[in-house]
DNA sequence: CGGTCACTTGATCGTCTTCAATACCAGTGG
DNA sequence: CCACTGGTATTGAAGACGATCAAGTGACCG
């Protein structure tokens, strides 16, 4: 184990995690192309206003938020956190998607995670970040400073106690995925892939959700330990057992839910 | 993603982890058998005192922190964590050794971590533990009870900076083990987690370090994603390539540490 | 219309699993 | 002192699942 970093999901941890613990909502900001300096009122509409980090901090306090952060982005396929690097900044995803993954010397790569809107990453043991990150689209961040962030977190401790929820919770998910990994089958690899992204996509009423992947086959394969011939190939094996509908390449429509339910916990009879 | 909590490891964090975080080192509690209220000064003579949590909390406290803890043991084999229960309590390992794990309902197993004296382990997402905890030989506790342990936290903030890097560190390793288990071959898998069990092993001179291993060939197996056979086959092939020696099933000498780390990097020429 | 890129589909191969037998060790009781 | 027992580890042979290699399809774009 060597230099590490990590990022966070807010789809988990958003209904109250460590208990006890209630904070102000608050809010972040929405950018414009590279740096810039960011306002508050920039920060009380951001997009990820409330499911960051940032809903630590009080209203009030907006402007001391946005004073320490600094919008940018990233266009498609670059990467803006590359593991072992000096972690000198931390992130806030405001829109697109990125995968965060490791790399073996031989090219072999793990995608820990994919990330979107609202996602905060950078938290670093030994001062060098765990992982890269690359984007998928175009995407846009908030940044702060190490130091920024440390002031920070020393004015509002309630941030730390956020951040704390947030990792808490990023663990859980790797536990998760390292029981997906260690444990199950391509078949329920990917059917744990389809309804842990169904859960963000309540169409509210009952019918069928329709799951936006903007990842490729060769990334799905990454994160789930698998090749993309075999991601694409088990795809068409739940197509064809009528478990989902595939319209397009990076759509999936789930039929059967509770099959694939079934089948993600490892409960599938036999097939 | 359901139910989830987690463990933390001292083996990594110890050398300062975010950065600008500085603590009084303090104590913790050592145990007579089974519940029993631990006394202040059982706490400063505590194993874990320097290595666990309990290090955020001042000399001058220790009674606070001794008065919140309650000391327990369990016998080999026993649980003492159950995956889904309701996270009542927080531990700290004071003694011996447990796995972690997470159950499918076939009963394949992913042991998502071992741990020993210092390590804290209960946080969880969503009021339940996200994994069982099992005694391997005899492990001996504080336990924490989750009212205790928010009250502790209100009263010394820099447990909760404590609990973040030990989090933090917790989620890099999980992100190791996700490449280990997405990415890598079993002799690789192998020569990894015999390398992280070295790191703790510094013999201090040159002698070649003897790691133990106080868990079974079936535990490695599912902490690494393969059989308890595949296990068994692997050792017995880095032992003939005279990488490693195997006194008795339970010890491991590195014969050359600089092959096995090149092997659990993902460096291997061929073989 | 040729080129690229992502995805799909097919055929073969290899690693690890599975099933099964054997070896080993500690503890127990004859 | 030595057979007996239960648990763990080792070793062998056969099989399965996913990887690898390779070809084919379709969409988008210059």
């Amino acid at each position: 184990m060597h230099s590490q970093s990590f990022a966070i999901s807010p789809a988990a941890w958003h209904p109250a995690s460590s208990d006890g613990s209630r904070f102000v909502a608050s809010g972040h900001t929405t950018i414009n192309p590279p740096v810039l300096r960011s306002s508050s009122g920039r920060c009380i509409r951001c997009p990820a206003r409330s499911i960051s980090i940032c809903c630590a901090i009080r209203d009030e306090a907006l402007p001391r938020l946005a004073g320490a952060a600094v919008a940018g982005a990233v266009e498609p396929g670059q990467c803006f956190i590359e593991e072992g690097e000096r972690a000198a900044d931390f992130f806030t995803i405001t829109a697109g998607h990125a995968r965060l993954y490791k790399l073996l010397p031989d090219g072999r790569r793990q995608i820990t995670g994919f990330v979107t809107t609202g996602h905060f990453l950078g938290l670093a043991t030994r001062g060098t970040y765990g992982f890269s990150a690359e984007a998928i689209g175009r995407v846009k961040f908030c940044r702060f400073s190490r130091a920024q962030m440390r002031r920070l977190v020393d004015e509002f401790p309630a941030l730390e106690r956020r951040l704390l929820d947030f990792a808490t919770n990023e663990l859980a998910a790797a536990q998760e995925q390292m029981l997906l990994l260690g444990r199950k089958s391509a078949r329920e690899r990917l059917a744990s892939f389809l309804v842990s992204r169904t859960v963000g996509t309540a169409s509210g009423d009952g019918r069928p959700p329709g799951i936006d992947l903007p990842m490729s086959r060769g990334d799905i394969g990454d994160y789930l330990g698998l090749t993309l011939e075999t991601v694409s190939r088990t795809f068409a094996r739940l197509k064809a057992e009528g478990l989902i509908a595939v319209p397009a390449p990076n759509e999936i429509i789930v039929l059967n839910g509770r099959a694939l339910e079934a089948l993600a916990t490892g409960q599938a009879g036999a097939v």
